[in-house]
DNA sequence: CCGTATCCTGAAACCGGTTTCAGGATAGCG
DNA sequence: CGCTATCCTGAAACCGGTTTCAGGATACGG
């Protein structure tokens, strides 16, 4: 019943506690028979060693603190489980907190991943300012994931929002599109923010300006897509496209406009942003803006995994790509 | 940047080691005078205790430990969902471990949280036997998600796969379907023997015997919805609904059945099993059997906080609901 | 006023490992 | 053969807390 320690190998082995503790984790040379004796005793009694105590010793805890903003969003789970995948059998495991999206929640969650001795920081989205991420993470290798900061004292590994905002108009004008209405995500969400620049980027760079009237806001959920349609048709304005902030608002702007008898792409084009799983196999396949998601989130684990061993990173924008499938069509007329 | 210990306190304080632990955790009295010198020194220093010495000292790490099957399958994604969720500000956090849904690594996976010595776990889904379970936690609350295992030695929040099923298949007979054909999900997977069983007992019922024609195998994948639909095509045999595997399973069969042509519910009537978040919004909105996952996993980790307490629980089934969109609609003729 | 119960408090042991340090044994070299 | 370098090894310190234990101070009852 009682735990089995290193002492109680030791005891039976006929060594000490250091030489145990030198086999177990080959840090020093050990006489073959002693070695031999060690595993032994070891698989005899069925040790596996104390993690707790091995952190407190040895001051890794090989744990990696990850921050989420649990919200169910398929975009962010794809990144946390991006991370879970990519810390993969490296000997560290994840640890969650959940911050919610409320600044303050969120500092709590990383002072309680701090005060357990994680050996790195992943920070998925959220809105912690800058300098009190670097207040609370002072010397602890950190990645912020899906989040850009200016300041280089931190390593980012974020999407270009502002181009795929961009490529996803271009694309639309370049089929001919001209009145095209955008449901924005939440107001002051940076990704929203960016988005929008970048549809107004592909207007301006083609020498058109987007009707002002045509853009609605939500907040990136599949009910205010079909809010933000029901308000687009009730303003009585046309459009022949649609650019939903997400492909899951894209969904619900899917189902409104079926629910009016408008059928896409015939009557309007429709183009979202995430490239999620199901967007694939919906009716008609959605084209939209495919973020890594996944990947991202292995590649914040690679990246921390390499600066908790002393190595270099800097930020990198990932690009988003255009997923051409059976949504847009050129306008009817 | 040095590290702020107790005994830091206890000398700026005045104070012994014993003295400040005691005021950290109200374990016992202390004069006010010295509590508030040590709180004073815990602000002016800020200081924030150690877990993993705490854990060492006190056996208990505060964690709890989390298997899951990273398939990126929505619905287990939902359940570790849940499980943050539930945890909330408990104090307790979660650890991850992925199992893969291979035997071996799940294995090692349960060992590796054992090592980390969690004060609870959480095996969602998964395959490992019984009593290998019972073997590597043996002593540790465990909360079994997702699955119902017999022995009563365990604790179980399962889904009731088998009523689910035939709750289903009863309301489709119900519309009159008769020639129902059914997607099936992996050959071996327990939830999918179950609702297949649901979905033979629903005819039975109803003293009528299913085409075994129309039964078809698939992995629950999107992809497999589609090949399952293309098969019965080719078979050439009459059908007019469909109940798949799960609803990303559904998804993947509402897009072949379009490209053919085929319209739902008017052609052929879907259902679904899940209730992913996306099902609601896709056209037609799916009829499906909601599995409250983000409760299952909420309720296993109120079980496992509850178990860690000393408390009892005990096996639970929660009842699949049957909810009725736009997908299912009486056969033609 | 004395004996005892109660309340605080600090010293020290403890949790289970890692790591430093010093010493004994052996090997290598001149 | 003697001296140093190298290799192994165990004792002990250490990581940073918690908890036991014993003792001093104070309060209380008789």
């Amino acid at each position: 019943m009682k735990n089995v320690t290193i002492e109680d190998i030791a005891r039976v082995a006929g060594v000490s506690k250091s030489t145990v503790s030198r086999v177990l984790n080959r840090t020093a040379a050990v006489a073959p028979e002693k070695r031999k004796a060690v595993v032994e005793a070891t698989e005899r009694l069925g040790f596996s060693p104390n993690f707790v105590a091995r952190s407190l010793a040895s001051g890794r805890s090989m744990t990696v603190g990850v921050l989420t903003q649990l919200i169910g969003s398929p975009f962010y789970d794809a990144i946390a489980q991006g991370v879970i995948a990519g810390l993969g059998y490296s000997g560290y495991s994840p640890i969650f907190a959940d911050g919610q999206w409320q600044e303050t929640k969120q500092i709590d969650a990383i002072r309680a991943l701090v005060g357990r001795r994680v050996d790195g920081m992943v920070l998925i989205g959220g809105g912690v300012p800058s300098d009190e991420i670097s207040r609370q993470c002072s010397g602890l290798p950190t990645v912020i994931v899906a989040r850009n900061l200016p300041s280089d004292r931190h390593h980012c590994i974020y999407m270009d929002n502002v181009s795929g905002g961009y490529v996803a108009t271009r694309y639309l004008l370049q089929q001919g599109h001209r009145q095209i209405a955008i449901i924005r995500g939440l107001e002051h969400h940076p990704d929203a923010v960016d988005r929008f620049a970048g549809y107004q980027q592909a207007f301006h760079e083609a020498d058109l300006t987007a009707d002002p009237r045509l853009i609605v806001d939500g907040d990136f959920s599949a009910e205010s897509g079909i809010r933000a349609v029901n308000e687009l048709l009730s303003r009585d304005l046309a459009f022949t496209a649609i650019f939903a902030a997400n492909d899951l608002s894209a969904f619900g702007a899917r189902l409104a406009l079926d629910q009016r008898g408008m059928q896409v792409p015939r009557d309007v084009s429709l183009i979202g942003f995430d490239d999620q799983l199901e967007s694939a196999y919906v009716t008609p396949p959605l084209t939209t803006v495919r973020q890594p998601a996944q990947e991202m989130g292995r590649q914040a684990s690679e990246a921390i995994l390499n600066l908790i061993e002393g190595g270099e990173f800097s930020t990198q924008a990932v690009q988003g790509e255009l997923i051409i499938r059976q949504s847009v069509a050129p306008p009817l007329r």
